[in-house]
DNA sequence: TCTGGGGTCCTAGGACCC
DNA sequence: TCTGGGGTCCTAGGACCC
């Protein structure tokens, strides 16, 4: 069977376990800049907020706060929740920040087992999880969706697929859209069992083999694997929205580097060597091979600032921009004029090490700027709980 | 007059996910 | 007036190869 534990409301469950207070209050999390909410406590969910409403809308709404984005406790948080999760199977996937899969064999108490595991993460995370149970992983995910309403677990067998889709809306199933969902419905179809109801062939011309995979999962066949090693990355982009509207060449260029020294530690984390960068703002981008391949911040500092200036035209405004670093390699293919050894590989250690393990100010390059003011807004942002220790919750 | 059958790689765009 | 920031996979079509 596979598990889904999926954490509800996450980033306003993570802002609640640190200041109880606000469970009685509508709460929205901001995203950067502070510009469009992108999570909900329950209580703001009752009042209609939607996600990825513009922030402006409920400006002068006092009843409901608004937090800005707290990504460094979020992503602790997430942590702390997946490693409880894992004591409970070795089988795990974590999918995204609030979500894991687990895998393992049926039992007669599955039920029981499932609170347990809730039961388990709300005591020493503070977070609510909900778990659904289901022999595929689309199904376990439904499945968690029905948790909400069922007091938080709800496992799913095959004997009551045919009853359960057909009160599927075809949108609620993972891997269909609202573009493929709208599609479907011209042609007919409206529920999840009524799709898996229909012709194979049809099936995989509407949806192609992805969606067809979808539909078999539906039916109750596993073809979606757990995958436990987290794959490397193909691609790396950093890019953010200014908090003000950025004219000068020196800001932008100040920007990109910044953008470019994050993709980077991004791609030596997961110990990549990069052969492209791409440099985009609103207005077009700018794309380099790079023939020796790199993790060196330095380098492709220096590329990402010579890609903004072929873009910059003067009396433009740039409200956002973009580093997008693709084409990864592991070993470095050597040429006759590049030293075979240097010491750049161990300085980015260095740098990185320090910047793991102190909080700030971090290291970092002069051209990454010193004012920076085109930084992102976040106006009002809630401590670093648990990872600072300036900011260490009081009791 | 009549003209095959089998591949690969790359790119852009579309669809989806959180 | 104000609206994020990441990712993935698949497909069709073009260009090219033998």
């Amino acid at each position: 069977m596979f598990l889904l534990a999926d954490c509800n409301n996450f980033f306003a469950s993570c802002e609640m376990v640190f200041n109880p207070k606000l469970e009685q209050k509508p709460l929205v999390i901001l995203s950067n800049n502070d510009g469009m909410i992108i999570a909900r406590s329950p209580k703001a969910k009752a009042l209609g907020v939607q996600m990825g409403d513009p922030a402006y809308l409920y400006k002068n709404r006092a009843d409901i706060i608004m937090l800005s984005a707290n990504f460094v406790l979020y992503s602790d948080m997430s942590q702390r929740v997946m490693q409880t999760l894992a004591k409970f199977s070795p089988d795990i996937e974590i999918y995204s920040i609030d979500e894991a899969f687990l895998e393992l064999e049926d039992r007669a108490d599955l039920d029981g087992f499932c609170k347990e595991i809730r039961q388990t993460v709300k005591q020493w995370t503070g977070i609510p999880v909900s778990i659904g149970a289901a022999p595929t992983k689309t199904l376990a995910k439904l499945a968690s969706e029905w948790a909400k309403k069922a007091g938080g677990v709800f496992v799913f067998r095959n004997n009551e697929i045919e009853e359960r889709l057909a009160q599927t809306e075809l949108k609620e199933v993972w891997g269909i859209g609202e573009g493929l969902s709208d599609r479907l419905k011209r042609k007919g179809i409206y529920t999840a069992l009524q799709l898996i109801q229909a012709d194979d062939v049809w099936i995989q011309k509407q949806l192609g083999v992805t969606g067809f995979r979808t539909v078999l999962e539906l039916r109750g066949t596993p073809v979606f694997e757990l995958s436990e090693e987290p794959e490397k990355k193909k691609s790396i982009v950093c890019s953010r929205s200014f908090g003000q509207k950025v004219t000068e060449l020196s800001l932008l260029e100040e920007a990109v580097a910044s953008f470019a020294a994050r993709a980077a530690e991004k791609l030596r984390d997961q110990m990549s060597l990069t052969s492209f960068l791409s440099v985009f703002t609103e207005s077009g981008s700018c794309h380099v091979h790079i023939p020796n391949a790199t993790s060196y911040t330095p380098e492709l500092i220096t590329l990402a600032k010579e890609g903004v200036r072929r873009l910059f035209r003067q009396g433009a405004e740039y409200r956002k921009a973009g580093v997008m670093l693709g084409d990864f390699t592991e070993d470095r293919q050597g040429d006759f004029l590049t030293p075979a050894k240097s010491d750049k590989g161990e300085a980015m250690k260095v740098m990185d090490a320090i910047n793991a393990r102190y909080d700030r100010p971090k290291v970092q390059f002069a051209a990454e700027g010193i004012k920076r003011p085109w930084k992102s807004r976040r106006s009002n942002c809630s401590p670093k709980f648990t990872t600072s220790w300036n900011e260490l919750v009081k009791v």
